[in-house]
RNA sequence: GGGGUUGUGGGGUAGCCUGGAUAUCCUACGGCGUUCGGGACGCCGUAACCUGAGUUCGAAUCUCAGCAACCCCA
């Protein structure tokens, strides 16, 4: 049951909804079904959408010589014992090893530095979606904690001012709520504490959710790097008045998490729940054969429907097998629209619907049954998108001190006076991290007891 | 980072402690037939002891290592 053992949940729906196949031999490396890349597909069609109204698609390789990579001391930091090297080519020991991006400012800055000229070539807005490798030494989770991330959407910008990165920072965070709001999924969004922050940033603001079992999930980041990678990579430009600036950068990712959180935030006992706009099937009809009924007849009508309901991803699932067992593989794959032909609905010109979100069943009539699929659709992604914020809603507590979130589920909002060493020790007696801040009240720090109008999230995230 | 548990047909399992013959059951899968408004039934069939080393006349079972999975603690 979701409810009380999520991880055996997710894991088994993964496997039996054929998103992923958990069984590859490799410690952290799973394998997309074709009805989970599907899935990723449609959801990340969506992302590009988003991006390319003003971003371009790119692509960098994904070795990374071990001097570029080393390069920035703050940022290999973060990542040294993460980082995959391949070190020989067949028999012969390189003469500098490769990294396999653990992501990509590495492998694009120096690119940065040779295209930047003039502030005529600012702003720059580039992303690409690709895979990336993370020697993770923790137990590691399909989607959610994996050695081969195989669907990271990073995108990097370049600036004239901190200011317009700043902006860029802002229109960043516009975009990821589209996204996440088109697929229903609610978050939490605030500025990471310093002494969490990507290596290399000037600051990090993050996308947070609550998956089931009231851990938070970061789906989503952006950062403001400032002129930290600008000097390393020597990335400059000639200003209007013929000075050479450092330009001032920014990037923000979003990975399968995204994926992983629609899965886990929308399903239920009998499987996925998926937001029509992604979901691979939309609309499955079934039809219903009886003894007495004209099975040619259902059929018929089955295939006028389909052909009816064109634009829609829709299947007619007129296999030899019962209706009812139809019904359950479906609703595990989360199809949002179920449409049931018999031979009571022919003869009254009408057909069943029935809805994913709610199980709800209504007659509709053949005549209306367009407009009336169109509402569904958008009721569906309302509803589903309502219930999950009403969720993370009641999880966000107000506490008076950090032990009060010693082992609860959810987002914990609690008095900070916004000093590291405090920060820490909330964590320590809250046995949670610091997300960010929460909207300001007026209180005093619950740790040193300093005047304060700053509040801390507090979650376990995974 | 530390500790623990586990690995048996595609999935879930019994057998392991106490070594011995054809490896249990459910499910899924393939074939045939009867069925069909919420997981149908009958008959037939396919299919497994993680890898390697060791102990032994003999290993799914005992020992060690590797790989993999899960859980707990930090």
């Amino acid at each position: 049951m979701k409810s009380d053992n999520f991880s055996e949940w997710f894991n088994e729906l993964l496997v039996d909804a054929k998103i992923m196949d958990v069984r590859y031999p490799i410690k952290g490396l799973y394998v997309w079904f074709p009805f989970g890349f599907t899935l990723r597909k449609l959801t990340y069609d969506m992302l590009r959408s988003l991006l390319d109204r003003e971003h371009e698609e790119t692509y960098f390789p994904l070795l990374i010589p071990e001097n570029e990579l080393l390069k920035e001391s703050e940022h290999i930091k973060g990542f040294e014992e993460e980082v995959f090297w391949v070190t020989r080519g067949g028999s012969t020991e390189l003469e500098v090893p490769l990294a396999l991006r653990p992501t990509s400012e590495t492998a694009i800055y120096p690119m940065f530095s040779i295209w930047i000229r003039s502030h005529a070539d600012l702003p720059i807005r580039i992303y690409q979606i690709v895979n990336t490798f993370r020697y993770e030494t923790k137990h590691t989770r399909p989607l959610i904690r994996l050695r081969e991330i195989t669907s990271f959407k990073e995108a990097h910008t370049a600036h004239t001012s901190w200011e317009e990165a700043k902006k860029q920072t802002e229109a960043a965070v516009a975009l990821y709520k589209e996204f996440y709001d088109r697929l229903g999924i609610p978050y939490v969004v605030s500025r990471r504490p310093q002494w969490d922050r990507f290596p290399g940033a000037n600051y990090t603001i993050a996308f947070d959710t609550l998956m089931p079992d009231g851990k938070s999930l970061q789906i989503g980041t952006i950062h403001h790097l400032s002129t930290n990678f600008a000097k390393t990579f020597d990335i400059t430009y000639e200003d209007r008045s013929g000075n050479q600036q450092y330009v001032n950068q920014t990037c923000y990712g979003i990975s399968e998490r995204c994926i992983a959180a629609v899965i886990s935030v929308h399903g239920d006992d009998k499987g996925l729940v998926l937001p029509p706009e992604v979901a691979p099937t939309q609309i499955v009809i079934i039809p219903i054969f009886t003894a007495q009924a004209n099975s040619e007849a259902v059929l018929k009508a089955c295939n006028e429907l389909k052909h009816q309901l064109s634009r829609y991803r829709v299947v007619l699932d007129a296999d030899d097998t019962r209706p009812g067992a139809k019904f359950y593989k479906w609703e595990k794959q989360g199809v949002p629209v179920r449409i049931e032909v018999g031979p009571r609905d022919i003869s009254k010109r009408a057909v069943t619907l029935v809805r994913r979100d709610t199980g709800k069943k209504e007659v509709v009539e053949r005549s209306k049954l367009q407009a009336r699929v169109a509402e569904v659709m958008t009721e569906v992604l309302n509803t589903i998108a309502e219930r999950a914020q009403a969720v993370l809603r009641s999880h966000i507590v107000a506490i008076e001190t950090p032990e009060q979130a010693k082992g609860k589920k959810g987002f914990f909002q609690i008095s900070w006076c916004g000093s590291e060493s405090c920060g820490l020790q909330l964590q320590e007696l809250s046995e949670a991290d610091v997300l960010g801040e929460a909207e300001p009240i007026e209180g005093r720090c619950a740790v040193c007891k300093t005047p304060t109008n700053v509040r801390a999230f507090l979650a376990r995230p995974y």
